[in-house]
RNA sequence: GGUCGGGUGGCCGAGCGGCUAGGCAGAGGUCUGCAAAACCUCGUACAGCGGUUCAAAUCCGCUUCCGACCUCCA
């Protein structure tokens, strides 16, 4: 009914009806991984949904220019030592090889779960140039200061002068002068406990550092998405995207460097996934509450009975809203991968349906409204879980179509082609889903061509011995064997 | 302690003033040589207590429990 597309800002804490800068074009930057360790489930979903989301606007037409960083640089833990430095001195690598060999399983993990590459990928410390201009219009603007070769940015200032900081969190900086601790580096350094380092002189051990007008160091964790998300996609661009927990202080101090920069607020829709938990609970390391990609899908871990597949994975994250917490338990991941089977069983019985009518039929006009609220679903805030629940009105459809139930005289061509075209698109190309249990076309359907029709003739002799004695077998080699109205079909169990 | 966001049927998870999704599990049925698959029917849930309203899971208040952020975090 509409074709347009609402989406929440966290920046405004509403829906809103999305209109890009540039017609046709949009802009996305989405925070990516930091590659001192391996990739994170919870990482795994906020890329997931980005992905969705970036082949949702794809798909509306829209010129995407993704840029999704690659953080090699800066991250500082609480006793000052740079995460890339120490996974360098612990795997005794230098500090690239640490970076390209978890960027690698990254990019693995990427493929694993069908996402699509970004546009941009660019690297923190491909863009130190960039980054230490930075440091120096915001310096050029008064907004930060020196102090024995780092320099802070400087909050109060910013807050009074703008009236800014703060807005996206919901943080007011009297507070946080209120709450602040004195466990940091360097914290006397500073004007204001708020105040944070876009450049940071380093430490002689330190292991990645460039020269820069105020010291050899290396620049601030906040910055390098400031400045690549200005070069690649301008001063202002239409979407700025990542998980809830960057908000503060990362993506509020990210506004307050660009504002401070060129005194433009950087994004126009700010968009933020919500976490996604293990039994209830954060996934920690420490509290052994955390499970990896492998161990998901090889169903080596405590958490889980047996293993998942990476699309039922997907599948089941695709049933949950980007922004609520999705708690990931053995039970939802089994109920989600039945739930997975059955619609790509009736993808594939789609496939088999063929109408004579060419004249418009019953079902028609009742299959295309599905669809159409699908559309609605998603252009509500990419409302996947919603668009879904749609899709599995479609799928008892197709199966009673399939099996006689509801008569195949109630639907045209037209309808049975639109279903075909519209499934493709939303679960394919919009949802990014795979089938993983696609026969692997060569002898098998063959093969097991040959075996159903020996059962049947069994069947028709009345050996049940025989018949259930295939039955059986196949079913021990994981293949389920169904028998319909229309004869005798097979699949992966 | 501060700031946000939540508590929905056995489980997961949408909805967010009237039309009470969907998946999985469960019960009954159709079909079947039997079973499975598929389809049909069913269960009537919204943390608690007040309030607003003709009408509240949906709005307001209080209570309670949970989570996130405030420190590296997707």
């Amino acid at each position: 009914m509409n074709n347009e597309l609402y989406i929440y800002n966290s920046l405004t804490r509403q829906k809103e009806k999305f209109e890009p800068i540039h017609a046709g074009f949009v802009g996305m930057y989405v925070c990516g991984p930091t590659v001192y360790n391996d990739v994170h489930l919870g990482n795994c979903r906020t890329f997931m949904s980005f992905d969705m989301i970036y082949r949702y606007l794809s798909h509306l037409g829209f010129k995407v220019r993704y840029v999704r960083n690659i953080t090699d640089v800066g991250h500082l833990l609480d006793d000052g030592e740079d995460r890339m430095s120490k996974g360098a001195r612990l795997d005794n690598l230098e500090p690239m090889e640490v970076a390209q060999k978890y960027t690698n399983g990254f990019h693995r993990m990427m493929q694993i779960f069908n996402t699509l590459p970004p546009s941009i990928e660019p690297r923190a410390t491909g863009h130190i140039l960039e980054q230490i201009e930075m440091v120096q219009s915001i310096l050029d603007r008064g907004l930060a200061y020196i102090r024995n070769g780092s320099v802070y940015f400087d909050t109060l200032k910013y807050a009074q002068t703008t009236g800014e900081y703060g807005k996206l969190s919901g943080r007011v900086i009297d507070e946080l002068l209120a709450e602040s601790r004195d466990n940091l580096k360097n914290q006397d350094e500073k004007n204001h406990p708020s105040d944070f380092a876009i450049w940071m002189k380093a430490t002689n051990e330190h292991l990645m550092k460039w020269n820069s007008p105020w010291s050899v160091g290396f620049p601030g964790w906040h910055l390098e998405c400031s400045a690549m998300s200005t070069k690649y996609l301008g001063q202002q661009f239409d979407i700025h995207g990542g998980g809830n927990d960057l908000k503060f202080p990362h993506h509020e101090n990210e506004i307050a460097q660009n504002m401070g920069a060129c005194n433009c607020q950087p994004a126009h829709y700010w968009m933020h996934t919500n976490m996604l938990l293990l039994n209830g609970k954060k996934m920690s390391k420490s509290d052994g509450n955390t499970i990896s990609p492998e161990e998901l899908f090889t169903g080596k871990s405590i958490h889980v009975s047996k293993g998942y597949s990476p699309m039922v994975v997907r599948f089941f994250m695709l049933q949950s809203h980007y922004r609520s917490p999705n708690d990931l338990t053995d039970e939802a991941l089994q109920a989600a991968e039945k739930g997975y089977k059955r619609l790509f069983e009736a993808i594939k019985n789609l496939d088999s349906l063929t109408s004579a009518l060419t004249t418009p039929a019953p079902l028609d006009a009742k299959c295309e409204e599905i669809i159409s609220l699908a559309f609605d679903d998603m252009n509500d805030d990419f409302n996947t879980p919603k668009a879904l629940a749609r899709i599995f009105e479609l799928v008892t459809i197709i199966n009673s179509l399939r099996d006689g139930q509801i008569p195949m005289s109630d639907i045209s061509v037209h309808g049975l082609e639109k279903i075909k075209q519209a499934l493709g698109t939303i679960i394919f190309d919009i949802f990014g889903l795979m089938n993983e249990s696609a026969s692997n076309a060569g002898p098998v359907d063959g093969l097991m061509n040959l075996i159903i029709d020996l059962r049947h003739q069994a069947r028709t002799n009345k050996d049940w011995a025989t018949s259930d004695k295939i039955r059986d077998s196949l079913n021990e080699l994981h293949i389920l064997i169904k028998d319909g109205k229309e004869g005798t079909s097979w699949s992966f169990n």
